[in-house]
DNA sequence: TAAATAGTGTCTGTGAGACATTATAAG
DNA sequence: CTTATAATGTCTCACAGACACTATTTA
């Protein structure tokens, strides 16, 4: 084994590797749900499938510039917040080839989200269908805006069950909330990306109460704006809060 | 992009790969501290420096499969408790060319470790020494018995430190504790193990408490033998505790 | 002034840290 | 009976859920 690593290690033609590639999960929040974007795939394999937006991985290029230029080019988004989530590397995902998928978690602002749909990427919303309480972890489905089921692509729905299994785990102790958010916010939206991504209703003061505690919101000073009765406050993440 | 990635998706030669290694990060509890088990490289590049047991992924073989591989051929060790960490990606990781390495964490109960020290597997233990609280992250170097330290190759000290944050993160919600221990254990060396990954001192009776509460911990009725003084319950692992 | 939402106050239960106290086995 | 550790009891505080209440803006 060690002499065959110091070959493999010097010749890199010596053996044949699996190829790699990045994968993201491009999610928002549509109609006060969890959403994902997602391309339908055209060719075979899995013609008619959706799947989600992805790129090999450059020789020079490290995987988190991967991911962002499969934010840019696959998506037409320019900035988001990237972070990696995990390597899949099942022997049959591709029936083409071995191919090893590092996936990223992006996360859209709702502009972005539907400035994204909006552009020329053919990108089409799906809403998640999370089947379980908690942070356990379970199946996810994808459905369109009516509820008709979208047949997912290859391990596509592992990674996206793992990406809301993960969002979740992260809801209460980082900054991902905000992620999905404008730079400026009421508390009932923060309430309301928080209870999508947790799928389960949150109590209001106790809401407020903790956001305020933590440092994590600031006051802007001004208020909603075209609403029909009380404006309410609004507000923008404070990054000096604790986490 | 779309018409080149489809040229590399059913051309493997159509573009240079990058090569794909998995490296273990082998942690253990030694003298009350955690503890890595490392490899002296006695190679170019990097060599008397301190490395993580790895080795490259085969074309046929998961990413798992690879890691338990390592496991047994390199550290010799038959079975851990093994769970995939990080994947690094950096273009300039290692000098002799692009190696994007898939990171595991492996937890060795402190036989398991003491075994693979004996073994002909070369191993040394580093304790680790983790200059920050919490959960937070940041730097971990890693010294001998004495004190002195050793000099880490490539970026193994990121995937060492990503290691002590993950099963910091981990300690409170999961079993990682017990994946240290042997089946039978008293409470006192359960806490002793959090506290050596939390680096810090826990308080003796809510710790008891918050075992019993969580339904994590199952008397088994024997007790601790050769003890000086009053000998400990034995408990085990009680893996119906809710998580 | 009615409607509808923004925002607050207070009670209660849970869980963890601090610290004192009791229990028990070995010599 | 001494010693050292095992194991438990209790006080207090922090924090979150439940729920009722007050405040404010528009039409």
């Amino acid at each position: 084994m060690t002499e065959s690593e110091f070959l493999a290690g010097y010749d890199p033609a010596a053996y044949e590797r699996p190829a790699l590639a990045v994968d993201l999960v491009l999610l928002g929040i549509r109609a006060g749900r969890l959403a994902a974007l997602l391309l339908r795939r055209s060719q075979q394999p899995q013609a008619g499938r959706w799947a989600l937006p992805g790129g090999f991985v450059g020789i020079a290029e490290t995987l988190d510039a991967a991911a962002e230029r499969v934010l840019r080019d696959k998506a037409g988004i320019g900035r988001a917040r990237l972070e990696q989530l995990y390597t899949f590397g099942g022997v049959d995902r591709d029936p083409r080839m071995r191919i090893v998928s590092v996936a990223y978690l992006a996360l859209l602002p709702e502009a972005a989200f539907a400035e994204a749909l909006a552009g020329g990427a053919a990108l089409t919303a799906a809403t998640l269908v999370v089947p379980w309480a908690g942070e356990a972890g379970g199946p996810v489905s994808a459905v369109t805006e009516d509820g008709a089921p979208l047949a997912l692509a290859f391990d596509h729905a592992d990674i996206l069950a793992l990406a809301v299994k993960r969002l979740r785990g992260k809801l209460d102790y980082t900054d991902v909330g905000f992620a999905l958010l404008p730079e400026h916010f009421t508390l009932r939206q923060l309430q309301d990306v928080h209870a999508a991504i947790r799928g389960a209703p949150l109590n209001k003061s106790a809401f407020r109460r903790r956001m305020r505690d933590r440092g994590w919101i600031a006051p802007t000073g001004a208020r909603e704006a075209g609403t029909a009765f009380r404006p309410a406050e609004l507000f923008r993440f404070d990054r000096s809060g604790q986490f």
